[in-house]
DNA sequence: CTTGACCTTCCAGCAAGTGGAACCCCCATC
DNA sequence: GATGGGGGTTCCACTTGCTGGAAGGTCAAG
């Protein structure tokens, strides 16, 4: 398969493809014309790779669980270990995210938003 | 004041600093040995800044937020505007890792995580 | 034969800094 | 006078995860 049809088949752009290979995270080969020909083991990693990043995976993340996913015999501990981890950053941003949400909330909330210059919003940042 | 003061009393890191003279946030003076002198304006400047991104502004805004404090006859709309834009992508940003917090949060519940290698979450993202 | 859709490589850039190297400056101490 | 420490300066490279674009090779159709 062409990169074309793998993007399709994987959706992923052809660009991150390319990346995907460039930082080893597949290995295709190469037809006679330098195309690269993907292997139906090829797409599958990638749209492994698609929704493990959808998931918010950072790329080393999947490059270790691609590893883990080719070893059957790993434990699923060491899975489970990296999923845990990944909560742990996304429940932390989320609750960054959820204070900067009130504390900015409150500001839109007492500004006016006419034509008159007095802003709670700028008073606040200027403390 | 010098850049170390400075980055005290604005809660910056010094490097944070010279960054922000670069892309032109502040434009701090010059003393005759090269170093940079800010006026308590500068430093106040700063502390807004640090603000401004605490609440997850980007650049951008941060610019935008500092013209329109500068400004003592703008619109509070405007400032408001920018406040809102904002508060909308966090927002979006706390819906997308919710989701995602929910889906990866099943996943690890429903992983052994244990010395067998059978393991739902890979499982999942090989689908 | 040419057109258009593919594919290739490489280089640059995004956001918002951070780290490090190599070097200057100023004050205090021995 | 030398030296040591703690400032400061510049510039370059690196981070994450791609994305855009230029310049060019390949292939199938009309």
């Amino acid at each position: 398969m062409n990169i074309g049809d793998v993007a399709t088949h994987a959706g992923l752009p052809a660009k991150t493809i390319r990346y995907y290979e460039d930082i080893g995270l597949v290995q295709p080969k190469r037809s006679a014309n330098g195309y690269r020909t993907f292997r139906q083991s090829d797409v599958h990693k990638l749209a492994f790779l698609g929704r493990a990043r959808a998931l918010g995976f950072t790329i080393e993340d999947c490059r270790s669980l691609l590893k883990l996913y080719g070893d059957t015999d790993r434990a699923s501990a060491e899975v489970k270990h990296i999923a845990q981890e990944h909560l742990g950053r996304i429940d932390r941003k989320i609750a960054e995210l959820t204070e900067m949400r009130a504390t900015l909330g409150h500001l839109v909330e007492s500004c006016a938003g006419d034509h008159r210059p007095d802003c709670p919003i700028l008073a606040d940042l200027a403390i």
